[in-house]
DNA sequence: CTTTGTGAATATTTTCACAGCT
DNA sequence: AGCTGTGAAAATATTCACAAAG
């Protein structure tokens, strides 16, 4: 058995938002050369990613979409159902549930947490917002994979530490906070300016130099 | 002078964030250990990456949390204001507006376009909402340094070859669409699946393995 | 005693170039 | 002809371990 290097895991989510759309457009194959021009990952590179798990290449041809859709998928995980809590129904909350991605990628909402008494006990996206005072209680009840932090930054500690007491131990950090969790909880953090910075970096390009 | 790595540029705004924090705590010197266990780095990684630009490190004691600040932040040109449209203003677009580390980081929403007649002339985190027809000339006028795009994925092509048109050449893309974009036109992709996928790698990592 | 800065060893990634299959 | 799969070279990145500095 091989393990799959960390480098290609990252790219796979990108590989695979490129053939689901190839797919839908009833494409059946994809030669590297044209899947390096829609990612920007260089062609040998893709190549070598993708012969990590199988050989799904057709000589001449190029790769096939369908079966190597399915393999990235089971290889994410994302071919089984992942049961998730999103804390925060506020904006960027609201624009995670409504996500159409969550579904086609296997991820369901199992409950919203929120602290606002109004939200509490409304909907969202057909899921039930509950008081945040009754995570514990309902991330053991159901067998939740993992967390979602969408609230606002001064909050983010809070409710990392809640959810770890409940036994969370993957969290996607939605929040520009650095949050701290013990040993042995997985931390996952974006948010949309750490996102700016790095295509601002683009802009400047040359202009990176310091002094030698 | 020297060029700074580009795997560098990546965790520059990892290290801001938490250099940022520990100055609101009002902490003055932080060890490459410490900032080590916040952001996951290994330490020796992190001292080499902060040598890229020139010697803020104390023997002994730390990295000055101050001037080190601000000069990653005049690496990543965020000490500078930069102007910014928005595309959509829905969730996504509301969540991304009213963001308060845009300011903190000199980026600033000039104009936020959307194609619903019932937005279009109200305000949005104080700035107003245009017709997306208007984008052509809107952009032209003032000096836009880059868009973002948070419209509903079967809108994210249209909307990019408006961009295109009207003279923007860097998009950040936060549509789970992959978009078609002239060479010389600079797109960096996100979404929230995409994140939850490369979260969903650390719940199966010792599964990630594949028949030799 | 703590922590930086760095030589050196190691591992990983990237890229080219081309043999070989369809 | 077109494209994959891969050897080999080159470039980058990671990590350890420790001398030198405060």
């Amino acid at each position: 058995m091989k393990k799959i290097p960390e480098g290609v895991f990252g790219r796979l989510p990108v590989y695979l938002n490129c053939l689901l759309q190839l797919q839908n457009e009833g494409v059946k194959t994809v030669s590297s050369n044209r899947l390096g021009l829609w990612t920007g990952v260089n062609p040998a590179a893709i190549r070598r990613d993708l012969i990590c798990f199988g050989n799904y290449g057709i000589k001449g041809v190029g790769y096939a979409v369908g079966p190597m859709v399915s393999e990235i998928q089971r290889i994410l995980g994302s071919d089984r159902p992942h049961k998730i809590v999103l804390v925060g129904a506020g904006n960027l909350g609201s624009a995670i549930a409504h996500h159409s991605g969550l579904k086609n990628h296997g991820f369901h909402i199992t409950t919203i947490f929120d602290s606002d008494p109004d939200k509490v006990g409304t909907m969202l996206a057909d899921v039930e917002i509950v008081d945040i005072d009754k995570a514990g209680e309902v991330i053991r009840e159901e067998s939740v994979d993992f967390a979602i932090i969408a609230v606002p930054p001064a909050y983010a500690q809070a409710v990392t530490d809640r959810l770890v007491e409940a036994g969370v131990s993957v969290i996607l950090n939605y929040t520009s906070m650095m949050i701290r969790a013990p040993e042995g909880v997985q931390v996952h953090n974006t948010d949309p300016v750490k996102e700016l910075l790095v295509t601002l970096h683009t802009l400047s390009a040359k202009d990176n130099l310091v002094p030698t």
